[in-house]
RNA sequence: GGCCCGUUAGUCAAGCGGCUAAGACGUCGCCCUCUCACGGCGAAGGCAUGGGUUCGAUUCCCGUACGGGUCACCA
């Protein structure tokens, strides 16, 4: 068959050459080593997990090695696109510091190898559509999804494998009349490779994560161009990263299978392949069994669940950095306010295997980075989430500044901070008794203790306490009424003898905490005493001391 | 079903032919001049399995089992 005539009846407006373009898109200047690379996510207004994982991934390799990272949309599916879902994207992927070079932007393309949206690239594609009919490497099928479906069911019957090849392969070999007949009757059609691979032979291959691989060649005559002209995935991805210059291609190993029919198109363009890393998935368990988190049935996949759940940015980063590297954990201890990009990640690290998506594990994290944080950063992240998902708490927050800050401030800093939030949704529980309105007087006393006694102990610090006292002398005046009461105030003589006392100073301690707080558990007293001011702690003890 | 990938404690994981097989989370215990939150100390718990190769295998090879992925005009 004469491929010249095919290809100018395929494709008579394409005048341009596969030479015109690498004319058109030359190399960037870039140092020895930078590495290339891309996010390239499809916009269904879903950003999860994993495009984050591959996101990082990505993201660290281009800029520690003083490479390019960019931002391509894959809209080549126009039905699944959900409108302004690139906005979302974008939006999403900047809050989670994934900073980009190049490509789409909310306002446009930024950089000199788009157009970054594939849609809008569909003449470039054609080049090389032209390219490879000439070359005898692909053809027009004009089969109907009856007509598939119909292949795939005699497949089934015959215990064949699937798919569109050999004999299957109805239009693969149809003669050049056939073609221009279907084609003069307005028949739809699809551009397919004409592969020549055989399920027969291995071909050995190097990922970067994976390591050493055999895999199968590929036999099949995969989609190119779909009806509507716009490329499917794999002829997209040949394309556009040869013509982007991408070195390195992360992306999930759910692509493995594909990946020989990748390698055979670059080879038939005559493209220089990436190197590939294929990241093993994020899996849960679902009862007894692993899966891959779906995005159908695990809210726990979206990005904006952390959200809602109040985890900050910055621990959801820093967890999947130690899902990717785990020796930033060590690095993290070692280094506890270093800016997380002076890690120096590894993508040798990286595990080959899928991992358990650990919730407990997200969470402890998430405390260390809260206690890292400064009071004015928690404060900042607290307001952020509240305004979205609990207005009364913004509410409260906002209405005196510096006295919430006062709040969040016990315990922060030093060597050893308090831990107290995993996520934003635990402020509340933890702060609400300092605020008048939250606050509730209980009657749920310390059991095992005589009410004249509670009463006495209460009555007995407020006659000496003195809000300018510093810490040391306001714990002195209550072991001197612990003593008073025969409470003892030195713990290591109760703990020899307890029977010999009513209590001890924890104890009495913990009167006053029930009575200002309200609870059993609290920061420490000196501090909430302190906040609280002098006249509201009277207030509280002496409302206790009523009940009793 | 075909093809492919994977398998170190409940989980995340170091390890890369010779180690009493790190560490972290979780769990449990003890300690820590006021509880909690921290912090400290300690405990339980592991190389899926069968064959090789080797003086020696968690580490290399093959099989089995189990887990996962993929077989679209979706990415």
């Amino acid at each position: 068959m004469d491929t010249k005539i095919l290809a100018d009846l395929l494709f008579p407006n394409v005048t341009k050459t596969p030479a015109d373009l690498d004319a058109e898109f030359p190399p960037r200047s870039l140092p020895e080593g930078a590495i290339v690379s891309r996010m390239a996510p499809s916009p269904t207004g879903f950003v999860h997990l994993g495009n984050l994982v591959q996101g990082i991934t990505s993201e660290r390799m281009c800029h520690q090695s003083g490479g390019t990272l960019f931002l391509r949309v894959e809209d080549t599916d126009a039905k699944r696109e959900v409108p302004g879902a690139v906005q979302v994207l974008i939006e999403s992927l900047k809050h989670y510091s994934i900073h980009f070079d190049e490509g789409a932007t909310i306002d446009g393309d930024a950089g000199n190898y788009g157009p970054y949206r594939q849609r809008q690239r569909a003449h470039l594609y054609h080049v090389y559509a032209k390219q490879l009919v000439l070359q005898g490497e692909a053809y027009p099928c004009f089969c109907t999804e009856e007509e598939l479906s119909d292949i795939h069911a005699k497949q089934e019957a015959e215990k064949a494998n699937y798919g569109y090849f050999g004999k299957w392969a109805v239009w693969r070999d149809r003669p050049l009349e056939d073609i221009k007949a279907a084609l003069d009757a307005g028949k739809p059609w699809v551009l397919r490779y004409r592969s020549t691979g055989s399920i027969e032979n291995k071909i050995k291959f190097t990922d970067l994560i994976k390591g050493n691989l055999e895999l199968t060649e590929n036999d099949i005559d995969h989609v190119l161009l779909k009806s509507d002209g716009i490329p499917t995935y794999h002829f997209a991805h040949a394309v556009d990263d040869h013509l982007m210059h991408t070195t390195h291609v992360v992306r999930g190993d759910e692509w493995l299978p594909t990946l020989p029919f990748h390698l055979q198109l670059f080879r038939a363009l005559g493209f220089k392949p990436p190197k590939y890393l294929h990241i093993g998935p994020l899996m849960k368990m679902d009862g007894e069994s692993k899966r891959k988190l779906s995005k159908r049935k695990d809210p726990e996949l979206a990005l904006t669940y952390y959200r809602a759940a109040g985890f900050p940015v910055q621990s959801v980063y820093e967890y999947l950095m130690t899902v990717l590297n785990s020796n930033f954990e060590d690095w993290r201890r070692a280094n506890p306010d270093a800016p997380v990009d002076s890690f120096k990640f590894s993508y040798k690290k990286m595990n080959p295997a899928g991992s358990l998506f650990d919730a407990a594990k997200l969470r402890d994290v998430s405390k260390n980075v809260i206690s890292r944080m400064d009071v004015d950063t928690v404060y900042a992240e607290v307001l952020d989430f509240a305004k979205d998902f609990d207005i009364d708490l913004y509410d409260h927050l906002t209405a005196d500044e510096s006295y919430a800050k006062s709040i969040l401030a016990i315990g922060r800093g030093g060597k050893k901070p308090r831990k107290d939030f995993a996520v934003m949704a635990d402020v509340k529980p933890y702060l609400d008794f300092f605020y008048d309105d939250w606050f509730t007087v209980t009657d749920a006393y310390p059991e095992g203790f005589a009410k004249e006694d509670i009463k006495a102990a209460l009555q007995g610090f407020v006659a000496t306490y003195d809000p300018a006292d510093d810490s040391g002398v306001w714990f002195d005046k209550i072991k001197a009424v612990a003593d008073g009461l025969g409470f003892a105030s030195d713990m290591k003589a109760y703990k020899e003898n307890p029977s010999a006392f009513k209590g001890s100073v924890a104890d009495v301690s913990m009167f006053l905490r029930v009575a200002v707080t309200g609870r059993l558990n609290s920061p420490d007293m000196y501090s909430v005493m302190q906040i609280l001011g002098r006249d509201r702690v009277f207030a509280r003890i002496n409302a206790m001391i009523e009940t009793l």
